[in-house]
DNA sequence: AACAAAACTTGTCATAGGGCAAGAAAAGCT
DNA sequence: AGCTTTTCTTGCCCTATGACAAGTTTTGTT
């Protein structure tokens, strides 16, 4: 199995011609990260995009106190990307860090314009994918005012298992928008139950 | 001043050519909506957009237990569209109501897609504006956990002071992740100091 | 194996914000 | 103007979560 092989589930044929998906998989290139490697740093302008095939990865924020903020995970098919800074060309306030080792594919700008400008079929997928990340996180920062840390937490061992594995506790406790304390202890409810 | 002169602040001769610019704006179609109505309720699906020209809108999602959470506020100048809903063609899970009389101009799907795929530097403000609503989106979801309810409404007054004369306390409040009568605390605190 | 470092748990106490209800003030209606 | 409804404020008490610190367990390193 190549690498090729992996992206043929990101650009399928449903939706690619089979000339249109050659085209598009020959443009990316594969990138390894090891453990705790940076795709993206505070301050970067963002010139790529990746496709994980294997691995993990986490995005934060520093806020105002200097605390890092889980912002997001992304596993195994993801796209790992600042729509942002990609698309603004402006300098990004997220770090994005390799969680344990990962095989990725990568393009860059303005061969992503090229494929954007150039295939229908690439861009309905991209507006998309833009489009599905834009629901997550609305669906996120909602249930962060609708909903209980507890009940947080159990959706995402529910819905995103694989994060527990792979991620601290603390880590995860500031994607829910807690302390890790406070997540030990809901963790504990949980299992006394 | 025809309604026209307003949607040519949207399309601007920076990004557009003239020709490029008439044709995009012929495609609108100007609606007025009066207070209270709704541009969009849980259980549709979208299928058009608007630019406010004059008036104030708000959307909201209800919630598991049943309470009304603000997600936006869209003011003169602004998109009011439900991206998931618009482009995904499901039935979206928001409310867009106008929170007093409001003059519109509405794009439906189909022309979207036409001129999306047609016309360039349509696609590019289209992408810019998608991804400029996933920043906002993105810097308030941060916000909710990184920072105090008092700062976030001070903030708010200062970034957006025309939400405060347009919305109600309650939707207010709702959009910062508290209640109202928290809000009303906050208010006091404040003209105390 | 032995040590160091990181991750996790637990205890104590503090606090932001919620729930509920009663008024006060403002806005809408006839 | 007078009445009704909605909005906003305030009081009382409560709960979820935070802050800090001390342990404990796990993981990584030599």
């Amino acid at each position: 199995m190549t690498g090729q092989h992996f992206l043929t589930n990101i650009f399928k044929a449903k939706d690619f011609s089979k000339e249109e998906s050659e085209l598009v998989i020959s443009k990316f290139r594969q990138v390894n990260f090891s453990k705790n490697d940076y795709l993206l740093k505070e301050g970067d302008t963002e010139g790529h995009y990746w496709f994980v095939e294997s691995g993990f990865i986490r995005s934060y924020v520093i806020d105002t106190l200097g605390n890092d903020i889980t912002t997001n995970f992304y596993a195994v098919g993801d796209i790992v990307i600042d729509w942002t800074s990609f698309f603004l060309r402006n300098p990004t306030r997220e770090n994005i860090q390799a969680s344990m080792d990962c095989k990725c594919w990568q393009l860059d700008f303005d061969t992503f314009q090229q494929l954007f400008h150039g295939i229908q079929s690439f861009r309905e997928q991209g507006r998309t994918t833009l489009v599905n990340s834009y629901f997550s996180l609305k669906k996120h920062s909602v249930s962060m005012i609708a909903d209980q840390a507890k009940e947080r937490y159990i959706r995402l061992v529910k819905e995103k298992p694989h994060i527990i594995q792979n991620i601290s506790l603390k880590h995860i406790a500031t994607y829910l928008g807690i302390t890790d304390t406070s997540l030990s202890r809901i963790r504990k409810e949980i299992s006394d139950e």
